[in-house]
DNA sequence: GACAGATAAGTTTTT
DNA sequence: CTTATCTGTC
C-alpha cells in the first residue's frame, strides 16, 4: 500500500461505517476502491464473497476485476462480486424471481422493445400517437427510477395528460408480466421494491454483504440509492465514491444530490476529499478547473497537480468536418511518428456516435487502427436482432416482441392479417401469441392453410427448444440458424453477395461468443446456462471483452459519456461547436450545466496534451449550415491555449507525415510482394 | 401475402 | 444523408 496519499490511505483504512469519498477527476478513486477490498480481505480478515463492489459500466467493473486481481493472489479474491448495478439486480431477480412472478426463462427487453411495446399500446386507444412514444418512455423510466408503481401514478395525476400516461404505464408493466420480461429500469427496481416489501429475503441477502463499495456515485438514481441502503442495512458498512463536477447522467435518472443526501441520511458519515491530480498536466488541469468554476458547486474542491506544465492545449478550426476529421487524424500520425508512442494512447472523443464516422473513414485511409467502443452498431442489426429473438422465444414464448420479430423472418407466408387476427384472439383470451396459436378455439378463426402455416412455426419452436436441452449452447444454436435457412434468405435479399456474407459473419461471431461464453463459465464452475449468457448479452456485456482482447495498439473512439472513468496521454476532442457541445437540447432545455460537466470530462481525460477541434460549417441531416464557436471554448484560460487559424495552410510537418505514411505502407506492400 | 419504390422522419448521451 | 414507414402493384 505503498504510494499513497494521506487521505486515500485514510480513505481506505476507515471501516467502522459509512464512508463518502469524494473524489476529484485523476485523484485515483478506482486505486482507493482496489486498495480497499485488497485492505478488507487481508487485513481486515472479511471474506472476498462478502464483499460487493458496483460499478455502472461493464467496462468499469473488468477494469475494477483485473486490477484487484493483480493486487491479491488468485485464490484470495474468490467469490468477490465486482459487478454493474443492472448485472446484480439480474443476479436478485433470477434467484429470486418466484417471488416476483416470473419464470425462469424471464426475457430482458431493452430501449428498443419496450419503445416498441409503449408504441402499440398508444396506438390501441390514440389515434397519432408516434411522437407521443418517446416522451412516455422516458417518463416511464423516470417514474421507476423514482420507485413511483403505476397504481401511485395513476392517482397523483393532475390533469387528462398526465392519468394517461399512468394509464400506459400501467398497461405496460401488465403487459411486460404477461411476456415475462423486464426491462432495464426494472432489473434495479424490482429487487429494490422486493427488499422493500419482504424483510426475509432482504435479510437473507443482507448476509451476503458484508462490505459495499460503490464507484461513481453521483450517477446513482433514487432506485439504486435505496438499494444500495437497504442491502447494507443496519450496519452501515460501505465506501461510496462520486464527483459531482463529472455527473453527466441526469437525463437518465441519476441524483447527484444522492451525495449530499448521504450526509443527512447518516448522521456518521465520514466524509474524505481526495483533491491531487495525478493523472494531467496543470495546463490540462488549469484549463478544466476554469471550466467547471462556472457551475455552482455544493462540494467546493480545489484539484491540484505535482506534474509539469506540459503543452499547450490546442485548438484547431477547421472549414468542415471533412477537413476536421483529416486533420485530426493527420495531427494524430505525425505525432504519433515524431514521439514514436503507440496508437493505444490517442483517444478521439465526441458527443454524439454519429461523429464517428467520417473519423472512421479519414483513419481507413491513414492506415491507422482503431476501435470503437460503445456504440450500437452491432445490436442494432437485423440479423444479430433476430438471432436473438429466436434465443429469446425458444427460452421464453410468452415472448410476444420476439415472436412477432421472426415469426416470418426468414418468410414462412405468415403475413399481417393472420398476424392481426392471432393477435386479437389472443387478447381475448389473455394469452401470448404463441400460446394462443395453439389453442383450439384459433380454428374457428383462421382459415386451414393460414392455421398450417402458424402450427409449422409452433412446432419447429417446440422441436428446437428440446435440441437446446440435450445439446451443447452452440451446437443447438448453430443448428437453429441453420434450421431457419436465414443464410439462403440472406442472400436472396442482398443483392451483393458481400452484404450477406458480412450478416452471417456477424450471426456465427454470435454463435462464437456463446462458444466461449459456455466454455469460460465451465471452467469456472457455473452452470452454463444459455439463458443467463443471453441476458448478458443484451446488457452488452461480453462482446466488448473479446474486441477488448484482439484490439491492443489502436486508437480509441468514443463518446464522451462513455470515455469518463478512462485515461489517455493524447486526447482529441472534436466537435467544439454550439448546439453539438452544448448539445441543441441541452440549449433548449437549459441544461448547459450538465454539458460543462460533460466538457469537464472530456478535457480530464487527458494527461499529457489536449486538442480541440471545431469546424465553420457543417452538414447536417444532408443540408450544410453555418456554425457557432461552442460558448465553452470562451471559458478556458488565455494562458496555455493556442488557436490554429483555419486559413493557416497546414503545418509542413503533417504533410510530411502523411507522405512517410503512405511511402511505408507501399514499402510493406512491395516487402509482401517479394 | 410479397415487394419495390416513394415518402417522411430523424441523431445526445447508456445499462 | 441514412433509416423507417407507407403505399400501391403484382
Amino acid at each position: 500500500m505503498a504510494d499513497l496519499n494521506d487521505a486515500q490511505n485514510e480513505a481506505i483504512k476507515y471501516i467502522d461505517g459509512p464512508c463518502l469519498v469524494l473524489a476529484g477527476a485523476g485523484s485515483g478513486k478506482t486505486r482507493v476502491i482496489t486498495q480497499k477490498i485488497a485492505y478488507l480481505i487481508q487485513q481486515c480478515n472479511t471474506p472476498a464473497h462478502k464483499i460487493v463492489a458496483l460499478t455502472f459500466t461493464n467496462k468499469a467493473a473488468r477494469e475494477m476485476k483485473s486490477r484487484v486481481s493483480q493486487i491479491i493472489k488468485g485464490s484470495q479474491s474468490r467469490g468477490l462480486t465486482v459487478s454493474t448495478f443492472h448485472n446484480l439486480g439480474l443476479k436478485i431477480i433470477r434467484s429470486e424471481c418466484k417471488k416476483l412472478g416470473l419464470k425462469s426463462g424471464f426475457s430482458i427487453f431493452d430501449a428498443q422493445d419496450s419503445g416498441q411495446l409503449i408504441k402499440e399500446l398508444l396506438l390501441r386507444d390514440h389515434d397519432d400517437a408516434a411522437d407521443l412514444v418517446q416522451l412516455l418512455q422516458s417518463q416511464i423510466s423516470s417514474w421507476k427510477n423514482d420507485l413511483v408503481r403505476p397504481s401511485e401514478a395513476i392517482s397523483y395525476a393532475k390533469d387528462s395528460n398526465e392519468l394517461m400516461a399512468a394509464t400506459v404505464y400501467e398497461h405496460y408493466d401488465r403487459h411486460l408480466r404477461a411476456y415475462n420480461a423486464v426491462d432495464f429500469d426494472d432489473l434495479i427496481l424490482l429487487p429494490t421494491l422486493l427488499f422493500k416489501d419482504d424483510p426475509s429475503v432482504l435479510e437473507r441477502w443482507q448476509n451476503r454483504v458484508h462490505y459495499m463499495l460503490v464507484d461513481e456515485y453521483q450517477d446513482t438514481n433514487t432506485s439504486q440509492y435505496l438499494l444500495v441502503k437497504l442491502l447494507t442495512g443496519v450496519r452501515c458498512c460501505f465506501t461510496v465514491v462520486g464527483d459531482d463536477d463529472q455527473s453527466i447522467y441526469s437525463w437518465r435518472g441519476a441524483r447527484p444530490e444522492n451525495l449530499a443526501l448521504l450526509a443527512s441520511d447518516y448522521p456518521k458519515l465520514k466524509v474524505i476529499k481526495l483533491e491531487q491530480n495525478y493523472r494531467s498536466t496543470r495546463t490540462i488541469l488549469a484549463a478544466a478547473n476554469h471550466v467547471i468554476k462556472n457551475n455552482p458547486h455544493v462540494f467546493e474542491k480545489r484539484l491540484w497537480s505535482e506534474l509539469g506544465v506540459g503543452d499547450e492545449i490546442r485548438i484547431i478550426q477547421c472549414k468542415n468536418e471533412d477537413q476536421e476529421a483529416e486533420r485530426t487524424a493527420s495531427a494524430l500520425m505525425s505525432h504519433k511518428l515524431r514521439y514514436n508512442c503507440h496508437f493505444q494512447d490517442y483517444a478521439i472523443l465526441y458527443r454524439g456516435n454519429f461523429q464517428s464516422r467520417i473519423i472512421e473513414l479519414k483513419l481507413q485511409q491513414l492506415q491507422i487502427p482503431y476501435h470503437v467502443s460503445g456504440g450500437t452498431a452491432f445490436f442494432s442489426r437485423a440479423e444479430v436482432k433476430d438471432t436473438l429473438a429466436y434465443l429469446r422465444l425458444v427460452f421464453n414464448p410468452d415472448d410476444d416482441n420476439a415472436f412477432l420479430r421472426i415469426v416470418n423472418t426468414p418468410r414462412r407466408e405468415i403475413g399481417s392479417s393472420t398476424l392481426l387476427k392471432l393477435g386479437e384472439y389472443a387478447q381475448s383470451r389473455e394469452t401470448s401469441l404463441f400460446q394462443a396459436s395453439q389453442e383450439f378455439g384459433l380454428q374457428q378463426i383462421l382459415n386451414q392453410r393460414n392455421l398450417e402455416r402458424l402450427l409449422r412455426f409452433v412446432h419447429w419452436i417446440e422441436k428446437t427448444q428440446q435440441n437446446f436441452e440435450t445439446n451443447c449452447p452452440a451446437k443447438a444454436m448453430k443448428e437453429m440458424v441453420d434450421d431457419t435457412g436465414y443464410e439462403a434468405w440472406l442472400f436472396e435479399q442482398n443483392k451483393n453477395a458481400k452484404a450477406a456474407e458480412r450478416k452471417m459473419e456477424n450471426i456465427q461471431q454470435l454463435i462464437d461468443t456463446v462458444e466461449k461464453m459456455t466454455k469460460k463459465a465451465e471452467e469456472e464452475g457455473d452452470e452454463a446456462s444459455l439463458k443467463d449468457i443471453v441476458n448478458k448479452l443484451i446488457l452488452r456485456d461480453l462482446l466488448e471483452q473479446q474486441e477488448e482482447a484482439n484490439d491492443l495498439d489502436r486508437v480509441q473512439l468514443m463518446t464522451l459519456h462513455a470515455s469518463k472513468g478512462l485515461e489517455f496521454p493524447y486526447v482529441f476532442l472534436i466537435g467544439m461547436e454550439e448546439e453539438l457541445l452544448p448539445h441543441r437540447n441541452s440549449i433548449e432545455e437549459n441544461t448547459i450545466e450538465e454539458e460543462r460537466r460533460l466538457f469537464y470530462v472530456g478535457i480530464t481525460r487527458a494527461q499529457r496534451q489536449l486538442t480541440l477541434s471545431l469546424t465553420s460549417q457543417r452538414k447536417t441531416y444532408g443540408e450544410t449550415s453555418k456554425t457557432i464557436p461552442s460558448r465553452f471554448l470562451d471559458e478556458l484560460p488565455e494562458e496555455g491555449v493556442i488557436w490554429e487559424n483555419k486559413d493557416q495552410p497546414k503545418p509542413e510537418e503533417e504533410k510530411k507525415a502523411i507522405a512517410q505514411t503512405h511511402l511505408s505502407h507501399i514499402r510493406s506492400l512491395l516487402g509482401e510482394g517479394s
